[in-house]
DNA sequence: GGCCAGGTTCGCT
DNA sequence: AGCGAACATGGC
């Protein structure tokens, strides 16, 4: 027998509720496309880099928000079923199969605010990046300028060092790996829009990481704290990255990046104000809703982003 | 044309 | 500790 398993579905089964359609259409910040990722006609695709291998992932939703079910396709030169099952584990913490929105369910229904956004958002998962790297280099590169900015800069660095693979006519790529940034130049990365100074982050930070200096991946291991410790002596990192990161990279439940301007805004309306609360205030308002500020960051984001600005609104009784 | 966007560092008090 | 400037680009 071949272990080969090519173009044969995997079933993976996210743990309820779970909506793939949401989920995914986060995971590519609601734009269809977004760098290594795309979303369209309810088939979420990713270039995966498995240990410098890569797949083709194409996953699609077989089940219901209440009774999920994926069927995963993987295609690839060198498909094994020992790179497989790998792929399989980066797809189910990417698309966040395997975290359980319920305990946040239930914190919900005590404040009226997030009740609203648990109805309409049932089943969304907080979608992983494929890397601690690559979501620190998106957030760095999203640091201050407008998300349209940031769109732009981080699918120029994707295309511009991403390595690429061709599968039935059409080219994808995969995020760059720190050492495909290191052996640029500031020069370049200014060439593509960066500024001086995030130039300097990207490849600083690239560096030190192909060096051994850092590894970020050994820190998921690591208590909340040690992470925000460790991630904030990096040049380029301050609290916001460290925040998203404990968000988005590693899975946290109550990262809460207090420095947003988007995410105080949002606060500020539900507080029934037109301007945007102060960082202060938007932690100590913030601790009600721990261990789960991952969660309402993430929700309120995706209310913001999906088609639903209704959902922030004041509260028509206090929290 | 000016100002501000999903911040951070550096160089001042 | 706390504050202001600089940073790149695009939209209003």
């Amino acid at each position: 027998m071949s272990d080969a398993l090519p173009e044969t579905p995997i079933t993976i089964v996210p743990v309820p509720p779970y909506d793939f359609d949401l989920t995914a259409a986060y995971a590519t910040y609601f734009r269809g496309r977004y760098g290594t990722d795309s979303f369209e006609n309810g088939v979420f695709r990713r270039l995966l880099d498995v240990d410098g291998v890569l797949f083709l992932s194409g996953v699609t939703s077989t089940g219901s928000t209440s009774s999920p079910r994926l069927s995963l396709i993987l295609k690839g030169n060198s498909l094994n079923s020992f790179v497989a099952e790998k792929a399989v584990a980066q797809i189910e913490r990417i698309l966040g199969t395997g975290q359980d929105v319920n305990p946040f369910y239930e914190m919900a229904t005590h404040f009226p605010v997030l009740t609203r956004l648990t109805n309409v958002l049932n089943g969304l998962h907080v979608p992983q990046t494929g890397s601690v790297f690559e979501a620190l280099i998106l957030a760095v590169l999203g640091q201050q300028i407008s998300a349209q900015v940031a769109f732009k800069l981080r699918n120029a660095l994707i295309e511009t060092y991403g390595p690429r693979l061709t599968i039935d006519g059409v080219t994808y790529r995969a995020f760059p790996s720190p050492d495909l940034i290191s052996s640029t130049s500031l020069e370049a990365l200014r060439v593509i829009g960066l500024s001086a100074r995030k130039a300097e982050y990207v490849l600083d930070v690239s560096r030190r990481i192909t060096s051994g200096e850092i590894d970020l991946e050994a820190l998921r291991n690591r208590s909340d704290e040690e992470i925000i410790a460790t991630l904030t002596d990096i040049r380029g990192v301050g609290d916001w990255t460290a925040q998203w990161l404990l968000i988005r990279a590693f899975g946290r439940s109550d990262g809460f990046p207090a420095s947003d301007l988007a995410l105080l805004r949002m606060m500020g309306i539900l507080h029934g104000k037109s301007n945007p609360v102060s960082p202060k205030e938007a932690i100590e308002f913030s601790k009600r809703w721990s261990p789960f500020r991952s969660y309402v960051t993430t929700y309120l984001f995706a209310a913001a982003r999906s088609g639903h600005p209704e959902l922030i609104a004041p509260a028509d009784s206090p929290d």
